[in-house]
DNA sequence: CGATCACGC
DNA sequence: ACGGCGTGATCG
């Protein structure tokens, strides 16, 4: 055949418009986003890596590679994906058809975003991903019709074993296909939109009837933040299928003026009776909201509740949320309530994404559904809520069948309701404070501008960008090489880390100090303060202020797989430390008023309470017994055993150099008398670095870090840190046994499982690990290796999941019991953000002794009680006289 | 929109 | 390739 040069592909590629293989009388087509480097260099398809994923996958989905035509939306391969622009797609699409039309599959799967653009026009995968749809396009005369289904590419599931679980479900639903047909949609049953004030009487007298012993609720707002958007639509489905779908807002012009005929006129009767009777229509769903007697279930109820509370419509309860069950049956899944459903088989079809196409992302800044037709929003809501109806119990069931279900009530479903209240409520921030320290940075930061730029001669030289620097550092020939400046994909690294081995050059040094500053600096502003220097918008901390100066961040309990919370918009749990030179950023969060003060209470050292529980290692269960500075026994054990320190020093002289008298139990002689040994014997030794050192080789083992990266990070030979690890492991043999029974389980079971009985599942990258190892690939080791990376990828998560899960499930019911009690003594304190093993709070300043004895009573755990492997938990508290980290006040 | 960088526990 | 879990800003 002739070469194709239809696009620019074809100068760079070795092998021009390489043809789909396989059988040629199959079920399945399936479409493949390009050739990769293994089938441009043969000349074919389905090669190498890719190939042996992709027959892993219909493995599993019992599919019969042989029954299977391949063929790919982009014939030539490009060199980067990312490069790929609609014209190479449109250039090859006639080749797509062809194969379609020849081969005559029953049905088409486009795995990948290419391969699903180049055949619908839709350029996402994410939202239609294991949703049927009809391809029909005509060949010459012929009018070819045929069943399409996308997925995700083969490519993105090759480091990321997450994407594997959703292909292989989407495969086997092509494979049902085949033998029984198109799936039957879930039907939505009749719902009611209340239009007018014999609706909302119907609606109410439905809601408030004895058959009605639990609901679902759903609200469709103008945004994201509760304290300036608002709802403009509320969704309610009963237990009896009762189904409302209630307006609250009237339509603008903007938004009516795209839509078609019917729904034009759909708007307009809805803004008639929202502006007629909007109290009325309030009054009616507040009435409802507060019904008591029945549960109140939600898929992330959070914002909803919030909402509705902002806008005087509270609910009585968040009774069950179905996205916080669904992340505790499948952490590694997408929670979304359309992901939910379709993966229980209650499949609407891809009745989410469809609606997005009356956004027009030009016109709309923002996503909301304001902007989709009524009569589509309508029926858009219904289906979440009614979905939700149907979930709900499916989750229970799931939920006791994992043994989780009573975790799930007694502690996340409690969590969740504190932290809706958390975020309602939000802290204080200090706008003046914010500003002043905006001052300064924009001082700094200018200041750094122009020294760059004078000692650069550059005169738009930007400091922030990667490319400029290496430009600049190539320009004057700046010894990369020599310094062993690390590489990246765009060329070498301008971290900070790397920079700083200019600077004890004098010659190189002047610039990457000055970046270093200009990054620290630029980031505090932007992220922190007041938002890029020199714009007009609002930005860092800034454009999370309500009206009352209130932050609300937002906590997801869901997203961290290990079961910890994050926050966002803004993250409150990263707090830049004090930086030289200037206020104490950490201290924009300010009490409400005078009458207020913050106080801060977190676990001491919890991380290793859990390892000494989970591994029972006698050693540094007897050591946390007795009160032993941890990481400064370990520095004088590893000393000893890697010959870095004198044999004569002891625990307590070391620990009189790296702590204050009153941090010690020693008596000031004693303490003296130890200094006055130590320093006799090892006069110059850093104590202090020793110690800190002690304490990264012991986080660092927590996180599965490698002698290669200790090597990095001390300066040693790989070799030395090897053996460094293995001192540490000597001393906690029991730590040593711990972790590879826990590796172990990973591997062996698919999941390891934490205290609470919560799982943290691997199956999809175990299942794909021991398929590589089972088969016989003895001469591609190249493969083997690349399975050896992800098995140990796994093994650093599921050594550490236990640590940080088991962390945090001490946390969670304590941050639970410390509220209650603020609640069952009537004291007004309260939790403001939940940092990962602590909480910061505010509470009355006459209230602060009440508080403190809560603090101390609630939060330490003792575990193993009476036994020899007794263990108390503390914690560190402090009141601080204004700001947080400001003057702290004994209490 | 992915890669890089910086920050927290 | 080489440290677990995150969020967010910036660049090209």
């Amino acid at each position: 055949m002739s070469k194709c040069v239809d696009c620019n592909l074809y100068n760079t590629c070795k092998s021009n418009k390489i043809d789909g293989v396989g059988s040629s009388n199959p079920d399945i087509m399936i479409v493949l986003d390009h050739p990769a480097r293994v089938e441009d260099n043969f000349g074919r398809l389905i090669q190498g890596e890719i190939k042996k994923k992709l027959y892993y996958f219909l493995k599993k989905a019992g599919i019969n590679p042989a029954d299977v035509f391949f063929t790919s939306a982009i014939r030539c391969k490009p060199i980067n994906p990312s490069d790929i622009k609609a014209k190479n797609i449109n250039a090859c699409r006639k080749y797509l058809l062809y194969d379609i039309k020849e081969v005559k599959p029953k049905i088409v799967i486009a795995m990948g975003k290419y391969a699903h653009w180049a055949l619908t026009d839709k350029q996402s995968v994410r939202e239609f991903r294991g949703h049927f749809d009809e391809l029909s396009f005509n060949y010459g005369k012929k009018e070819i019709k045929v069943p399409i289904m996308p997925s995700f590419g083969v490519n993105a599931s090759l480091g990321k074993w997450e994407y594997d679980d959703y292909i292989i479900h989407d495969l086997k639903k092509a494979k049902k296909f085949i033998s029984q047909g198109l799936p039957k949609l879930k039907e939505l049953p009749k719902f009611k939109t209340v239009l007018n004030l014999k609706d909302l009487a119907e609606f109410e007298e439905t809601m408030m009837s004895k058959e009605v012993k639990w609901s679902t609720s759903d609200l469709e707002t103008t945004g994201f933040k509760f304290f300036k958007d608002a709802p403009f639509m509320h969704g309610y489905c009963t237990n009896n299928d009762d189904i409302f779908v209630i307006p609250t807002l009237t339509y603008k012009k903007h938004h009516i003026k795209k839509w078609d005929k019917e729904n034009i006129e759909r708007g307009r009767v809805i803004n008639r009776f929202v502006k007629e009777h909007r109290l009325k229509i309030m009054a009616t769903i507040r009435r409802v909201n507060a019904r008591k007697d029945i549960k109140w279930i939600f898929h992330n109820g959070k914002f909803d509740v919030n909402f509705a509370r902002y806008h005087k419509v509270p609910y009585s309860d968040l009774s069950y949320d179905t996205l916080l069950a669904d992340s505790l049956i499948d952490e590694n899944k997408q929670h979304a309530l359309n992901i939910c459903m379709e993966y229980r088989g209650l499949d609407f079809g891809a009745y989410d994404s469809l609606n997005w196409q009356y956004v027009n992302k030009d016109e709309d800044k923002q996503k909301t559904y304001q902007n989709i037709p009524p009569l589509i929003c309508e029926r858009y809501l219904a289906i979440d809520v009614y979905g939700l109806k149907e979930m709900f119990p499916i989750t229970v069931k799931e939920l006791k069948a994992d043994g989780l279900y009573d975790h799930f009530m007694q502690v996340k479903m409690k969590a969740l309701k504190l932290m809706t209240g958390v975020e309602y409520k939000g802290v204080k921030g200090d706008r003046k404070l914010l500003s002043e320290i905006n001052e300064i940075l924009t001082e700094k930061i200018n200041s750094l501008v122009k020294e760059a730029r004078e000692y650069t001669k550059i005169e738009d030289f930007n400091m922030g960008s990667p490319q400029q620097l290496n430009k600049f550092f190539e320009a004057k020939n700046f010894p990369m090489e020599k310094l062993g400046i690390k590489q990246t994909k765009t060329g070498y690294s301008t971290s900070k880390e790397e920079l700083e081995k200019f600077i004890k050059f004098k010659k190189w040094g002047v610039l990457p100090k000055i970046v270093i500053e200009y990054k620290k600096y630029t980031k505090l502003a932007g992220t922190y303060v007041e938002g890029k220097i020199g714009s007009d918008e609002d930005g860092g901390m800034l454009k999370h202020f309500d009206q009352n100066d209130r932050i609300h961040t937002n906590f997801n309990l869901w997203t961290p797989r290990t079961g910890r919370y994050s926050s966002n918009k803004p993250s409150l749990q990263v707090w830049p430390r004090p930086v030289k030179g200037l206020p104490n950023i950490r201290n924009i969060i300010i009490p409400t008023d005078e009458n207020h003060m913050l106080f801060e209470a977190d676990y001491r050292a919890v991380e290793q309470y859990v390892v000494a529980l989970l591994s029972k290692d006698p050693v540094l269960t007897k050591r946390l017994q007795d009160g032993t500075d941890i990481h400064t026994y370990n520095a004088v054990e590893l000393g000893k055993k890697l010959s870095t320190m004198p044999d004569e020093i002891t625990y307590n002289m070391m620990l009189s150099m790296v702590k204050d008298l009153e941090e010690t139990s020693l008596t000031e002689e004693e303490y003296l008398n130890y200094q006055k040994q130590a320093k006799e014997i090892a006069p110059d030794m850093d104590w202090k670095e020793k110690r800190t050192q002690a304490k990264t080789i012991g986080f660092g083992l927590n996180y599965g870090k490698g002698g290669h990266s200790y090597s990095e990070e001390f300066g040693i030979t790989e070799d030395e840190a090897e053996e460094m690890i293995e001192a540490y492991f000597s001393i906690y043999k029991g730590m040593k046994k711990w972790r590879k029974e826990v590796i172990a389980e990973a591997l062996n079971e698919g999941f390891i499982t934490l205290p609470s009985g919560r799982r943290r599942r691997f199956h999809q990258a175990t299942d794909w690990i021991n398929s590589r190892y089972a088969s016989d690939d003895s001469n591609e080791s190249g493969l083997i290796w690349q399975a050896n990376n992800l098995r140990q990828s796994i093994e650093r998560q599921a050594s550490n999941a236990p640590i940080q899960g088991g962390a945090h499930e001490v946390f969670e019911p304590a941050q639970i019991r410390v509220a209650k009690r603020f609640q069952k003594e009537g004291i007004k304190a309260r939790i403001m953000l939940s940092i990962h093993d602590g909480i910061i709070g505010e509470c009355l300043r006459t209230d602060a002794e009440k508080v403190s004895k809560i603090l101390s009573e609630e939060m330490p755990v003792t575990f193993n009680k009476g036994t020899k492997s007794e263990l108390t938990l503390d914690i560190d508290k402090d009141f601080y006289k204004w700001e947080w980290y400001g003057e702290t006040v004994k209490i």
